[in-house]
DNA sequence: TTGATTAGTTAGGTATACCTAACAAAGGAG
DNA sequence: CTCCTTTGTTAGGTATACCTAACTAATCAA
C-alpha cells in the first residue's frame, strides 16, 4: 500500500510534467513545500517501488505504474477541488482542502461523490439552486423576498 | 497545534466515557484498534498538554480543556457521517471516512459543509430528492418512467 | 491472603517523513 | 577549461506513532 505522502509526490511529479516537460528536485520540492533531501528520499523510495524512473542528479520521470497512479490521485484531486466549488470554499483553502481529501477515502466514497456532484450539475436547476445556497449562507433562510416565492423556490 | 492522532485518541475518550462513565487503557486501545502501549505513551503526552487527567493504573479522565476539543471533533464527525450518508456510502465504509474527514479540513469547509447538509435537509423536497439521486445511482440517468415526468423532475 | 488472571507500563525497536549541515556533481560565464 | 553558482546527495538527527517482549500492579477467587 502507497502512503498518502507517497501519493502526494506522485501528483505533483506528474502535475509539473504536465507543465514543463520533466521535474526536477528542486520543482518538487517546491511544490510540496518542502526542502530538497526530502525528495531525494522519497524519489529512492519510489523507484524502488517502480513508480519513477530516476538517476542520481536528473530529472525524475513518472513510470507507466507511477504515472496511472497519480493521474487516478489527480481526477480525485479534481472531483473534491469541484465538491468544495459547490460549497462555496474559498480557493485558496480548497486548494489545500481537496488534498486533504483526496487521501485514503473509500474508493466508493470518491465515487459516490463524483455522482454526486454529477447529479447536482446535471440538474438545469442547477444554476438557480447553487445562487439559493448562496442566499441560504449568507441569510440562514430561503425567504426570496415573499413568502409566495418562498414556498415556490422552497421545491429543490 | 494538536495532531489528527491526539484528536482521535480525545475523541475515543470521549465516546467511551459517554457509554460507561469512564475509560480504561483496554478500552482506548480495542476503540482506536491498538496495542495497549501506543494508548499509555498518548496518555502521557495528553496528560501533559493538559488535555487528560492520567494517574498511572487507573482509568482516564478528559480535562475540561480536552473535553472542549473533543466534543468539537465528535461534532465534526456527525457531519460527515450525515453528508456520508446522503451520498449512500455504507455504514461500514462511511464510519471509517468520517474519521478521516474530520481531521485537518480548513473550519471554513467544516462549516460549508454543515451549512450545505442543513440546506438540503430543510428543503421540504429533500426526501423526494434523496430517491431521485439513489435512482440516479442506480441507473445513471433523471428518467421516471417517461419524459413528462423527466422534465419535470429535473427541477431539482 | 495468596496466587492466578487481567491490566498497564517500560524498554527497546520499526517505519514514515521531515529537517540541517556538509559535501559532491553539473553546468554556464569568463 | 576552470571557477562559481546551482542543484542534489549524504549523513545524522527529530518527532510521531506504532509495535513486541518483559515486567509490574491490581484485582478477584478460592
Amino acid at each position: 500500500m502507497l502512503s498518502r505522502k507517497a501519493e502526494d509526490y506522485l501528483e505533483a511529479i506528474y502535475n509539473i510534467t504536465e507543465k514543463k516537460g520533466y521535474a526536477r528536485i528542486k520543482d518538487i520540492a517546491s511544490e510540496l513545500q518542502v526542502k530538497p533531501p526530502s525528495v531525494s528520499e522519497m524519489m529512492d523510495r519510489l523507484a524502488e517501488k517502480d513508480l519513477v524512473e530516476y538517476e542520481k542528479y536528473s530529472a525524475v520521470n513518472l513510470t507507466e505504474k507511477g504515472r496511472k497512479i497519480a493521474s487516478a490521485v489527480k481526477t480525485r484531486h479534481d472531483t473534491f477541488t469541484t465538491l468544495l466549488e459547490i460549497i462555496l470554499i474559498p480557493e485558496e483553502i480548497a486548494k489545500k482542502d481537496a488534498c486533504e481529501l483526496e487521501h485514503h477515502l473509500h474508493p466508493i466514497t470518491v465515487e459516490q461523490f463524483s455522482k454526486f456532484i454529477k447529479f447536482l450539475k446535471k440538474a438545469p436547476m442547477y444554476p438557480k439552486w447553487l445562487n439559493h445556497f448562496k442566499e441560504y449562507c449568507e441569510t440562514g433562510t430561503y425567504s426570496l423576498g415573499n413568502k409566495e416565492d418562498e414556498r415556490e423556490e422552497l421545491h429543490y
